[in-house]
Order: structure tokens, then sequence, then C-alpha cells
DNA sequence: CTGTTAGCGCATTCAG
DNA sequence: CTGAATGCGCTAACAG
């Protein structure tokens, strides 16, 4: 690990020696190797006038000799502007990084560059994680922000900032959203034709306004069908799979359970599909399954997911996109965009055996 | 957008008024509205002792009610230690964002925040990318990084650097990567199996080892099974789907083409079906397709594509795992770690058919 | 117990 | 054309 070279006092002024493939080459280091000052170096690497070609050569050299490299942060402390870009997520999972694939693609030769931030899945301690995470970043490392699920309506900044999936409210944030009203009611409906009458729902998290419209479309499609809602057929899942399982084993132990399930996102209904193979039951022969956003994953469940795609890589470009246009001072960007949903049909879904086993 | 509030002058020292809604609230501020020196507010936030409880709970007070959260980028500048881990991604893709979530499992519950950073895929600019984040960010941003997929062997660092999937070498970073020769004998040992002869391969991006590993293993496939391999029958993908599509329209268009094609990722084997699809030929019918990685996406393609897995999300969570172990000073730890690779037969293979159309 | 001072790495005045 | 001084927001010595 530690190279062969001379173990250089990091903490002093350091004499100027490159201390190859040691630690970070700070630029107090690049200048004493070049012999000029802090400065000089700042204003070659940022190409200001006022620095003579012989000099500037000089320095680009030791630069590229040492592989100096600007702090970010310590730039980003002292620039207003940074070029930086962020992705605040409450953590990494199949939603949030497709969101980030679709972020990469909007940001792809527009200079800036990207960071996703996660304070790793600790969010349940504190709703209101993206207060938090702004508050540490805005201003400061990232000139802009994409909140993916927020918790809270009232995220009130002064920089830019887009919500993807957001939990509106009132909220006058600039937003990025599925149609999740007519998606619940794609999904719903798709069902309905199959000829299911009792189709259970497993809920989303009831602070996001996507998880009241999925429960929407989810009321309104018995509605136009003429059909009344059990109230009983309504378990909460939280967008959660752990909840989805609790809720799926409620819903499958009622007297009268339902024969399909419209699960308000694919995690819940992945979740849905584990419970019904532990109880023995056949997908879709027993138990019908549909989800809601279409992840890779719901490809690979077994039987793959019947769903309701969300264009998910899209919300994350179109999001970074508006950010973009609110960087550039393009104040009338600043739109709730609502993107359109479409059915997936795999093999989760089918029509009700006419006897139960 | 711009609050009802007064707007204060942020550069100034500032009044002490919250500007609720504003933009970042400052150390100063709380300082100021609390009625205390700043470092008395960094010693409550720290909970150093030396503070009045009285002062404390007020100080708190203020806190919470302005919304406080220490910049992150203020705080790495000073603090030797960040707690942030770092994942270095050249861009977010299928791979990298499978990292991703095995990072995440990893960081759950370490105390540890997690900031994945990209560039944005300027990567051709400069290969060597991987040295550049790391002077950006390392011994400032964060404590340690996740290199993805690097592109240079040279990687020295001071601080802990874990590569996943590396362009090796002879490096000594620690490493954890797929068994990628197994992996490839596997993949095309079953393209033999099913009665294959002339196999095509598409190859990988020639600087990483990966790559080179998983091409030896289609050498010796053949060597093992006695046949010697047609050097026209290996064409370069990259990694990279514009390279592969190149590569599968070469293949195909050979005088004697071959009935599979081993791609050496499932990019580029996602690419061959593509141009598979676009020249009229059947897949597995007329061809049989197979890759490498088995992505989440792998699953989504018609037909669904059988490939070789590595444990990729596995390979994100020992990364930090083992991140984590040196950063706990544990240098034991650094090790290269090869974890096992296992084949997912889909519907891209099959057996060749006795006559070609 | 509290406030003042210094400095992390860098970019920008302003003098020389 | 160059370098010394200043400050971004924060923490850690030290002095009061």
């Amino acid at each position: 690990m530690r190279g062969s070279e001379v173990d250089l006092d990091q903490q002093a002024g350091a004499t100027g020696l490159p201390a190859p493939g040691g630690g970070r080459v700070t630029m107090q280091q690049v200048a004493a190797e070049a012999g000029v000052s802090v400065s000089t170096v700042s204003k070659v690497l940022n190409g200001r006038y006022g620095v003579s070609p012989a000099t500037s050569e000089h320095v680009m050299g030791v630069i590229t000799r040492l592989g100096y490299e600007a702090s970010l942060v310590a730039r980003s402390l002292r620039n207003r502007r940074t070029n930086v870009i962020g992705v605040l997520v409450a953590d990494f999972e199949p939603f949030s990084t497709e969101v980030l694939k679709g972020a990469a693609d909007a940001i792809r030769g527009s200079g800036f560059e990207l960071v996703a931030y996660s304070a790793g899945g600790r969010v349940d301690e504190h709703v209101g994680w993206e207060r938090r995470y702004l508050s540490r970043v805005m201003g400061t490392l990232v000139d802009g922000a994409v909140l993916v699920t927020p918790t809270v309506t009232d995220v009130q900044y002064d920089g830019p900032v887009v919500a993807v999936d957001p939990h509106t409210g009132r909220s006058s944030l600039p937003t990025v959203a599925g149609d999740n009203l007519q998606g619940a009611r794609l999904g719903v409906d798709h069902l309905l034709g199959l000829g299911h009458t009792r189709i259970g729902m497993v809920t989303g998290r009831p602070d996001l306004v996507s998880a009241q419209l999925r429960e929407r479309g989810y009321r309104e499609a018995h509605a136009a069908a003429g059909l009344v809602v059990d109230e009983d057929l309504l378990a909460l899942g939280a967008f959660e799979a752990e909840q989805a399982r609790v809720a799926a084993h409620h819903l499958l132990s009622l007297p009268d359970p339902p024969t399909a399930v419209f699960a308000a996102n694919d995690r819940s209904a992945l979740a849905v599909l584990e419970v019904a193979a532990e109880r023995g039951l056949e997908v879709p022969g027993d138990l019908s399954v549909i989800g809601f956003d279409n992840v890779p994953e719901s490809a690979l469940s077994d039987p793959p997911l019947t769903t309701v795609e969300q264009p998910i890589r899209r919300m994350g470009h179109d999001a970074v996109a508006l950010l973009l246009s609110l960087l550039d001072g393009d104040e009338a960007a600043a739109t709730q965009l609502t993107l359109p949903t479409t059915l997936v049909t795999r093999r989760s879904t089918a029509a009700p055996s006419t006897s139960r086993d």
C-alpha cells in the first residue's frame, strides 16, 4: 500500500516533492514544485489573464505531472457556482436508480456533473430527509437538486429544486410525475376486463400523492364498472416490501379473499407474489397480481409481473432538463409535468378461475 | 418562488432573521439568532462538552426552528473524517447502478453516507477518469471510494480505495470481481452443449481484465471441446451498444456466419438481439445469443436473454464492506475477491437449426 | 462556560 | 505579470 518513496509530512508546507502515487495533491504542492505562488496556479487553472505564457506552460506541466485536480469541496466552498447537479434519494433502490439513469442521459454533454446523495436508508428516523439533504448540499456542493420521492410538501427552497414523484400537496415545487390516476385505472380496468370482481389493493405510502392517486384510480375504476369497493380489500403496503407482505397475508386470509391484487408499486407486487407462493397459491391461476412502475426487476419475477409502466428514466431525464432550464434563468420552465403511463402485460394476470381450490 | 419575507443580504453578517423558506441557513445565522458565538453553536452541534445545558437547549431550539443543517462541504473541508463513502462511476448505467444498490445495502446502519459521483459520460475524453475523480473527492468529500470499472491500472492512492471489476493488470488495489473466466466457460459450454460449433464472440473493452478473461474463457471452452476457434468469429464490441452493433453486423455478414453469439456483456448481447431482429433473424431459431452480467434489463428483451450472471449487487456490497474494514484500520482486509458466476437460462439460446433459411 | 483566533483548499481582489 | 491578503462555512485550539 505504502509507496517506496519518501514519506512527506502532509501537514507542513511540504518541500515540493511530488509524492508520486501518494495522497491528494494540493495546490500548495503544485505551487511549491513550480516555484510560483498559489494564486498563480489558480489563475493558470482557470484560464485567467495575467499570466505569462511561459509561466503558464510551466505550471501546466507541473499540474499534469503531479496529476493535480482541484478539490471539488474547496472549490465549491469558494464559488457560488459548482456545475454540479445533485440527485437526492432516500435510498438506492430500483426506482431511484432508474431516475438516476435518466438524469445521466440528460446531463450528458451539458458540462454539468452529477452527484447522487443518500444517507443510506436512515430515512424513517426523520421524515423530511429531503430538507436536511438539501441544506447539506444546496448552495455549496450543488447548484440545483432533483428530489426523488420526497416525504414532505413544504420543501420551499431558494435554489432550483425539482421533485420527481413528489408528495405534491399544495407545494409549488416544479414537479415531474407519472400519470398515476390514469395508470391505476389502466391497471384495475385490466383486471376488471379479465372478469375479476373482488380485487384487493395493497396501498402505497399515504403521504405521497402518487399513492393517493393510485388508490383513487382504483376506486374510480370500480365506480365506472358499477362496482362498490369493499373497504376490507384495501391494505396498507406503504410502497415497501415488509409492510406489503403483511398486507398480502391479511388480504389472502380474508374469509372471502380477492381473486386479484392491485399493488401500488412493483416492490409491493413482488412481495405479494412471494406471499402467494408461500401460501401455495398459483399466480395467475389462483391469484392475479398487477404492479405499478415497471422497474426492470419486475420482469425477473416468476411469473413475470404484469404492471403499469411509468417512464421512470424519462422522468429523471425531464427533471434534470427542467432543472437545467431553471439554472439558465428560465423561470417559465417551472411547471408540473405529468408523463403518460401504459399497461405492460406479462404473465401474472389472467381470468379468475371459476372454482377456487 | 421568492418568499414573502424580507430579503436579507446573504453576503453580509446578516441580522439573524430566520429567512424562513429561503436559502441555506448558515451557522452564522443560527449564532446571531441565538445570541451566541459561532463556536458555541458548533460545540452544541457536535455534542462537545463545555456548554451550559441552558445555552445548549436554547441553541438547539434555534437550530431546529431555523432548520439548520451543517454544510457537507464546509465540514468536509475542515475535518479529516467525513463519514461519507464515494462510489465513482463513469456513467450511471445498468451495471454501475446495480453496484450502487449493493453499496447501499452494505452501508445501511453503518453510520456512513453514500455519494455517487459521475462526470456524465465525458469519459472517453480522458482515459483515467478515476484518477481525476479520486483527486477531486478523496480526502475532502469522502473518506474512501469504490471505483466501478476503472480504465487504468495504476490507481495508486493513499486513502482506502476498492475497485469493482477493475482493469487489474498488476495493480495492487483491493478488488472485487466476478469469476470472469469460469463465467465465460459456463456460457460457451452452454452453447457448445446445445450443439453449436460456429460460435461468434462480441468482445469487450480490451483494456479491462474482465474482457480479457471472458475472451480467454471462450477460447478455453473451445479447446476443451477439441475445437479450433476461427479468428474471424471474434469482433470488438467494447462493452458498448454502438460498437457491439457494428460487431454483430460484421459477424452476421460473414460468408459462413455463426449460429450463436457469445457477447462479452449484456449490453452487447442486447445490441446483437436488435441487429438480429433488423436482419430478420429469429432468436433463438436462427441465432442463439448469450450475454454476461445479468443486469435486470436482460430479462426485458424479446426474447429474454440467456446470460451469465455475476452477483453485481453483492459485488457492490462486498466492495463497501471491504472499504469499511479498511477504514477501520484492518489492513488485512485488502484482498482480491472473486465471486462465482452462474448461468441463467432464458429464451435466447437453443440448439442450432439443421438447415439455415 | 464562552468567545476569539486560526486554518482546511481554493479563487479573487488588490498591491507591488 | 505576479504574490500577499481575504473569506467561503465550519471545527479545534486556546484565552478570557
